[in-house]
DNA sequence: ATCACACATGGGAGCGCTCCCAACCCGGTT
DNA sequence: AACCGGGTTGGGAGCGCTCCCATGTGTGAT
């Protein structure tokens, strides 16, 4: 450690090293901040003197002086939390956290549960007590990106809103994912397969539809309303699909689900109707969460490379606020197939 | 809104506020914190200008003319997020947040993955740029609490090192949990109960498997080391020991895992192995995670009251904060059984 | 009416830093 | 020899707040 065995409370401040290095303060602040205009004498003196002393800069006197935090907030909407589950929000974290490690960039935590917070949030923003925002999961009727925008805060989503979001965000390749299940499907030689989305006022459940669609297309099946069932990414409400489809399409020999819970919730009701996964039916999610690996038989899904969105919206902050002018990227990660025994 | 809408970078100061109020800063600034020492009469005139200027507190300038930073870091050594899995870290972060949702304290979020982000941390310890740390799941030889209570900074732990923690802390009661656990296959006429445990150099393996030994001896039981297999609190390790208890005490009739994953993998050695749960060997497992509820049977558990635990960790802290003086609290909280199919 | 005292209030000093301008130094020009 | 320009350096000003002391202001006791 040796760097920070001083005295609590006797913190060396930008003065004492300068002093301790026989030059002014500003010159100090130069070579702490890695300006250029320092001769190579100089810098290795204050830096001797900064390691002496055990020297650490104060952030509060920093930011006040320069108007920067030094901070991002990762914005949480809280249903989300539950709802997308656990490995989802941790993977991004992680991700996050990993990219913001050799910056001294700090990571603020944010929950959003009701509106109180929201408001909370609202002046975090206006306060500007962070530099910039890191959103997960956004809602296609969500204000906090336009809030953002307004206020003028660097912010990158996780998502989308709709295909022509304006606000950076990161998203992975939901239509290639649901596509690369149903072709994985349809190569398998599966004739009749249906399909349980999402709310489809969210954008990614349309995305994964339309995946669907195209991968339908491009093997040769003509899609079908009868075998699209709408879920709303939960279990019961796969499950209540799943009975649907069963009902509408008794000849139906697989189904990709637009997510693993609901998934979970399908597979239930394929048992409940006495239907063998995959035998009878193939079984095919979306999420790869910790659940699928878990289902009997362990389900076939699609992978969304989660920690690299972390690091990659981290990474685009992180631009957008070195500089504003930088041009606003919309990245698109791609999504993998994980063969498991469902189908 | 209405609060916040001022132009970005024009945002109002406190001389600004007692401008408008026609009263001094050391006015604004009482009124601000709450101090009783201000006339009803300025308050209210203070107040409003502050509402009707948007003003919201400087927290750089604050934190430094305070020396406080109105901040709490909650810290994760990495190898844990992934172990202790999905739930039980955000509901730890749910119930830290809601507990300070109406503080204006915000929260840090640091992993720990490797030694250099370790001497970052220790560094930010060390310049206070906290004013508390929530530790979440300490492992027994982890120097970090100790570093803390060298630098004097307020910190709650959850779980602890060993019976005698000396660091606030507050845990869940592990034994009670296990006993609770083992006594209800007892009830149910189990005769052979075995367990496997975790790695027992961590305190809370110990008490789980304390909390077995406790029970068995109340039931009449005598506790046998033919019985007891050592995991890792992995699903491997939980397969890997159950082979041994089966090689070992082939009459077995029940098992209590230390945790849900290892149940996991006990389950699928016990399917290997052609006995039927729960009529063969009855399972528990310890931590209603995720895939409790989706294992076949589902796996009846131990749970712990997670989100509670963060809100008091959260608490905690905020008192030793407010007060360095305070008693050093060590909470333990009540688990429950969670009956499903498994046993 | 006078004094003492409590309470309310204004505002200077200073927290530790960055920003920036003026001063300085040096070698090369004219 | 006087001058110039670039690179380096010192330090004043100020970021927005809290702390605290000095200054009012009003009340009740004398």
């Amino acid at each position: 450690m040796g760097v920070v065995d001083r005295h609590p409370g006797g913190r060396p401040t930008l003065e004492q090293v300068a002093r301790r290095a026989g030059v002014g303060r500003g010159t100090v602040s130069r070579v702490i901040n890695g300006s250029p205009r320092v001769s190579d004498r100089t810098r290795t003196a204050v830096l001797r003197a900064v390691t002496e002393l055990g020297y650490v800069p104060n952030r509060a006197a920093r930011a006040l002086a320069a108007g920067s935090t030094d901070a991002i907030a990762l914005v949480v909407p809280e249903p989300e939390t539950r709802l997308f589950a656990e490995p989802y929000f941790s993977g991004v974290l992680r991700g996050v956290s990993s990219e913001l490690a050799d910056t001294d960039m700090q990571l603020l935590l944010t929950l959003v549960r009701d509106q109180r917070e929201r408001d909370r949030l609202a002046q975090f923003v206006a306060a500007r007590r962070v530099d910039g925002v890191l959103l997960v999961s956004v809602h296609h009727d969500d204000p906090l990106p336009d809030l953002l925008e307004r206020y003028d805060m660097p912010a990158v989503l996780n998502g989308r809103r709709s295909g022509a979001e304006s606000v950076p965000y990161v998203d992975s390749d939901n239509s290639g994912g649901a596509a690369l299940a149903v072709a994985h499907l349809a190569a398998r030689g599966r004739r009749t397969i249906a399909t349980i989305t999402g709310p489809l006022d969210m954008y990614v459940a349309q995305c994964r539809l339309e995946g669907y669609r195209d991968a339908l297309r491009a093997a040769g099946h003509r899609p079908a309303d009868t075998l699209v069932a709408h879920g709303d990414f939960t279990e019961r409400g796969g499950h209540r699909a799943m009975r649907e489809l069963l009902a509408r399409a008794p000849a139906l020999d697989a189904v990709f689900c637009a997510s693993d819970l609901m998934a979970a919730g399908a597979r239930a009701a394929l048992r409940e109707a006495d239907r063998k996964v995959p035998d009878d039916v193939a079984l095919v999610g979306f999420d790869d969460s910790a659940m699928a690996r878990q289902m009997d038989p362990p389900l076939t899904t699609v992978r969304q490379p989660i920690e690299e969105m972390g690091r990659t919206m981290a990474r685009v902050l992180l631009d957008q606020i070195r500089e504003r002018s930088a041009e606003r990227p919309h990245v698109v990660l791609p999504t993998e197939l994980v063969r498991r025994g469902s189908a």
